[in-house]
DNA sequence: AAACGCCGCAACCGCCGAGGT
DNA sequence: AACCTCGGCGGTTGCGGCGTT
């Protein structure tokens, strides 16, 4: 039910708040405390609405408020919370010690999301923006490459970077789920090419899983940590799942893999030591972030927490700097249609 | 120096859900 | 059940500061 706006009584104030207005508020608010904010401004002796009052409370003179330039830490956290999120700003300030909701949602509309947008990721799915790729290429390659497919291929980097590998895996994963068959240990290559064909997923270079390879870091080793992973990866939407009665799984299953995110790095050179490969790392990360993520959105807003961060930032850096760095922490993704409202309440 | 445009941020608006009567 | 109040939220606006021409 919609009701008319508290501030269209006659004689209350609107616009900037004054330091006098300031200091009444202030003052009354430490004697008496917050709340209440319809009797409040009569009592302090303001010529505002309650609802007015709240806000200049809650986004500028309470206490704990944190002035100044975000943090990369911040940022990173921002970052991550809206890809689960979306644009709950209150649950994201909630993360976010001194910072409210109003100034993240600026901070975001002002700063994160025209980087995004620069760095051709859609600020609302935290996907590349398909509009800029350039379809027909990525069709063509697919099919002039179909004929070269083979188990190497798929253990090859990109095929850890390629959400459609991932899909496979939680579409085995889910049949293994819901028809209670056995789940195979070991994929057969027929298995995933075929499903690789059908999807037109688009396959390895040769010259790209070949070349990168270095010493003390041999095409064997690399297939054995990439199926390790896989199966790592796979273990922990098992657990995962499990652990929340399946509910969250089938989500999972679902759409965790189906979005195009940050891990998928499309006709990006593979870079050659996948131990230092940051994208590697950050899928490392994903999971690793996942099995803790009730630990990251249920912490209860009267107790803020920082989230972990093994970065290190520093405050002065540039908007370049931050769009590098963007561009690593992006690959970070949840699928929106997870349900937060049951994560919020584990 | 003036005009103009852009940007960032504080504040407002409109809607919603919860709870009370 | 219907209505009302209240607190809260997300989206939007408007103004001041700043840089550029």
């Amino acid at each position: 039910m919609g009701r008319a706006p508290c501030c269209d009584k006659a004689g209350l104030k609107k616009g900037p708040w004054t330091l006098e207005e300031d200091h009444k508020l202030v003052n009354y608010i430490q004697l008496h405390g917050p709340g209440n904010w319809r009797t409040l401004p009569k009592n302090a002796g303001l010529q505002r609405c309650g609802k007015s009052c709240r806000l200049r409370w809650t986004n500028y003179l309470r206490p704990d408020i944190k002035r100044g330039r975000f943090s990369f830490e911040e940022e990173e956290t921002i970052i991550q919370l809206h890809s689960i999120l979306g644009n709950k700003w209150s649950a994201i300030a909630a993360r976010l010690p001194g910072r409210t909701d109003n100034e993240i949602k600026n901070y975001w509309n002002t700063h994160i999301r025209k980087r995004l947008l620069r760095m051709g990721i859609d600020p609302v799915t935290h996907a590349p923006r398909l509009d800029l790729l350039d379809l027909s290429s990525i069709l063509s390659s697919t099919l002039c490459n179909q004929s070269i497919l083979n188990m190497s291929n798929l253990l090859g980097t990109q095929a850890l970077m390629n959400p459609e590998l991932l899909r496979l895996a939680t579409t085995i994963l889910s049949l293994k789920q819901e028809s209670q068959v056995p789940f195979p240990q070991n994929l057969q290559e027929n298995q995933l090419c075929n499903f690789l064909l059908q999807n037109q997923v688009q396959p390895l270079q040769p010259n790209q899983y070949q070349a990168p390879i270095q010493e003390g870091f041999s095409s064997e080793k690399s297939n054995q940590l990439m199926q390790t992973n896989v199966e790592g990866f796979l273990s922990k939407v098992a657990t995962f799942g499990d652990s929340q009665e399946n509910s969250i799984a089938s989500d999972l299953n679902e759409n965790f893999v189906c979005q195009p995110n940050y891990m998928y790095c499309g006709s990006n050179p593979i870079v050659p030591d996948l131990a230092e490969n940051p994208n590697f790392q950050s899928l490392n990360n994903s999971y690793q972030n996942f099995s803790s993520f009730d630990s990251v959105v249920s912490t209860p807003k009267s107790s803020p927490t920082p989230l972990n961060s093994s970065s290190t930032f520093i405050n002065s850096s540039t908007e370049d700097e931050r769009d590098s760095h963007c561009s690593n922490l992006l690959k970070f993704e949840i699928p929106e249609s997870l349900d937060i409202d049951e994560f919020m309440s584990i």
